[in-house]
DNA sequence: CTGAAAGCGCTTACAG
DNA sequence: CTGAAAGCGCTTACAG
């Protein structure tokens, strides 16, 4: 590995100072001999010399590089997001660095420190919870956007999505397909903003009057796997007077995955013993036995929407940028797990 | 955004010079006296010094990151590949950069350059195919390993799947099932190894005397979608003289779910109407309608097990490292989609 | 229009 | 055991 010819190489062989090559890399051509300028664009071509972005990083303290911290990757639902901002970034010239948190606020905060050192210019964040000063510290000196999940100290530019519609579409529908009895499930809150979104919306609905004489409950999954869904959904449905028709409603995508095999494996059949509603239009939704009713977010819309925040603030300074709290609506889209 | 400390403010803090400080910082202890030392700790401590990444790289020419190009992150056959690199390179200190090539060469090529400009320590590559000259000189260079898809050109390193093996295993089950006509359909070829490898073993298979009498084609779909997918697997059906019981093969796991799609809009059932085999056991697989037969590939592995050999193979100078190519075995898990 | 020179923040032989 | 100094490959004000 013999090593890359720098700067000064092509200097010497175009008999002109670094500077004026460094210039004509920039695209300083505005007042550069025409000459020169030609001269130097061969001799590159020739040596193919491509300059080395970490001398230009530690000079510049610009690296054209965003930490994407994820708190599970395994998740679609992060994997579509990771390609909005990917797919941004990758437009306006910047690399992603990609880290998995996996729900771990000691690796996030690791994480967070080792792209600190690596000079990124920005963050985008689907946190795992739990380090909330540490990032709302963090925005004060960096350009960052929380992606999904929000935090609640400070007013931190994040783009989320409206849980309140979404929670209520469910319910809605749910209820306009006859359902006497409704539950909600939910991963365990852990801080993780969404969840409590969504079981608040849900206790705030089965408050109203409408839902007077609705039978309505919400159950927390400890540990997002086959057994322990099996059991809460053996004794949900078991405990359900038999005439109320039961609509249950799944508060993340891995969890209706569960759900799914769950009832599988009880033999319980949806719509005839449930009627069903996910969260997130999965790739699989449409195919799955039943074909499953969700509510989608915008799951590509928010890593674009966010990156696009992100690179947009890069040059402001972060201490006296606003905050600023976006949400992206959802929809409902109807499959045969709330068919009747 | 005030700059943050710098080692030169750590050695006047402490009293010692910028050489100390960077000796404690990699940890070189062994002969530096044990007050120097505490004193150094608490100087850093107090102060909230963190190197920075970019400088000591421009000096040791080592960043500790990776670049992982992937042809497609929205297939979760490559999910898994790059959390399986992820998770290794994390568990070593280094860290990914994440690129999209979209299936295009160009914008691998591209990204490979802009890669080579950041200075990566090395490569892991699910290419789009095309760039066989540009990766094999570039492994002259660099460390680097081939995920998932080979290059024709010379030996370069490259953990993959037994493709022969996958094949055969999922036609000795259909002919076990009593199949009596076969097909293979695979996404456009495209120099892209494994689907190659896929139609050649299928077509050997084809050839054989066990076969004689069991009639076989090979299905090209030009873009994976429903409609066109629809369209093939209509005319496949129906063209099928009707007592020959039909086994259709999918060679990737997009264009599964889309043959389960079509299968639906035709209103045709598995098994009833075909035996359906993919490949790739994604999360959908098993609570798919109905659950579908897969050759699994192990592809967390492929991941780890092409991040462990570019690590392995840092210290090394890449020039002279002999490219070895790794085949990981696959397996047949059986579902409801072959189940007669 | 172009160059000489300083400096970004580290690391590392070399001296002592 | 520790420091002075050179240098990694760039960029950029300053001069001319």
């Amino acid at each position: 590995m013999k090593k890359p010819t720098a700067i000064r190489d092509v200097a010497l062989a175009a008999g002109v100072s670094t500077a004026t090559i460094s210039r004509y890399m920039n695209g300083k051509f505005h007042k550069m001999g025409a000459d020169t300028r030609l001269r130097i664009e061969k001799t590159i071509k020739s040596m193919g010399y491509m300059p080395n972005d970490v001398a230009r990083s530690l000079r510049s303290t610009k690296s054209n590089t965003i930490a994407v911290i994820l708190s599970d990757i395994l998740n679609p639902y992060s994997i579509a997001i990771l390609q909005g901002i990917e797919e941004t970034c990758a437009e306006f010239g910047y690399t992603i660095f990609v880290c998995n948190s996996k729900e771990s606020s000691a690796k996030e905060k690791e994480f967070i420190e080792m792209m600190m050192a690596k000079r990124v210019d920005g963050f985008v964040i689907n946190t795992s919870g739990g380090n909330d000063e540490l990032i709302a510290g963090l925005a004060h000196e960096m350009p960052v956007v929380l992606v999904g999940r929000k935090i609640s100290t400070g007013m931190i530019n994040s783009v989320a999505v409206n849980n309140v519609q979404g929670v209520s579409l469910a319910v809605g529908h749910l209820l306009a397909r006859g359902c006497s009895a409704l539950a909600l499930l939910s991963p365990r809150i852990d801080h993780v903003s969404p969840r409590i979104e969504r079981v608040e919306a849900f206790r705030a609905l089965a408050s109203q009057e409408e839902m007077q004489g609705i039978a309505s409950g919400i159950h927390i999954i400890d540990k997002i796997a086959v057994e322990p869904v099996t059991e809460m959904l053996g004794n949900l449905i078991r405990q359900n007077r038999s005439p109320a028709r039961m609509g249950i409603i799944a508060a993340n995508g891995m969890l209706s995955l569960a759900v799914l095999k769950a009832a599988k494996s009880l033999d319980y059949e949806i719509p005839r013993d449930f009627l069903f509603i996910g969260f997130d239009d999965t790739e699989w939704a449409s195919v799955a036995n039943p074909s499953l009713t969700v509510i989608a977010q915008p799951t590509y819309e928010i890593g674009a929407t966010a990156a696009k925040r992100l690179l947009a603030g890069l040059g402001q300074d972060a201490e006296h940028s606003q905050g600023e709290s976006l949400e992206l609506p959802v929809k409902l889209i109807m499959r045969n797990s709330t068919l009747i």
